[in-house]
DNA sequence: TTAATTGTACTAGTTTAATAGTACACTAAT
DNA sequence: ATTAGTGTACTATTAAACTAGTACAATTAA
């Protein structure tokens, strides 16, 4: 009910990839139908035209296949999410490295890093 | 001189972050002089309120201290500096974890791709 | 055919980031 | 005192993201 974006990204993105996102862990299978643009619009409050370019540029990607009179639904192309589930962890990964980097950590001290995170704060998997 | 700006945040964010990656990085040091808000906006190419803004608010956020007359200068306070980089490190580090387990990996598997590029792509340490 | 649900298209308005230009206030050097 | 360089303040304008509302098009089921 209260949104809860992000104000420094559109939110069209952050609903973008909040869906990526369940597509590439398995929540939405291939060829299963997306909520509609007015219901999806109610659920996360936000206009439903915001819902309809998320769709829009979801097509545009092959992500998604739109019908009218029908709804939106996941491509039937399992290859298509395998090469979008790559994409998305290489552009995580890539900034991560970029921005330590530019504040002059080596690639050492990024797993250190993590390593530690792993051991504190793995909390936030099983609450999942 | 080309503005290599990235349109999906705000300008004065991207300077201010670049700003605080060379103070952490040690390429600025406590007590040092920044450029005028006029100098830097003809060398990054923006416009001077732009500028402005940046050091508003890095003063707001006692990274830096503005000096009518004088000019704008890093904090004196060393200690306001490390936090400054585990703050930027924190943000960061989790933001990584938090988008790598929406995806459905694990702590070995970020672990494992970030060790994997450390293996190919080491060439941009050797080269700053 | 009719009604309901769906995607799609269009116009208008609001908000925020950024630009552009001007003016003022303070400091240091001459 | 004057000048140059600095930070600061203000107004107006532009562009993009998002909102709001309405209307149209296609499919399905009754």
């Amino acid at each position: 009910m209260t949104r809860e974006f992000s104000r420094h990204k559109p939110i069209y993105k952050q609903i973008m990839e909040h869906i990526c996102q369940d597509i590439v862990r398995g929540v939405y299978v291939c060829g299963n139908k997306l909520p509609s643009v007015r219901e999806l619009a109610i659920e996360v409050g936000v206009n439903a035209n915001t819902i309809q370019r998320v769709y829009q540029e979801l097509e545009r990607d092959e992500i998604v296949v739109s019908k009218r009179g029908q709804g939106t639904f996941i491509t039937e192309d399992e290859e298509r999410i395998n090469v979008l589930k790559e994409e998305m962890k290489k552009e995580i990964v890539q900034r991560f490295i970029t921005d330590m980097m530019k504040m002059g950590f080596t690639y050492d001290e990024m797993l250190t890093t993590i390593k530690e995170e792993a051991k504190n704060g793995d909390s936030s998997e099983s609450s999942l």
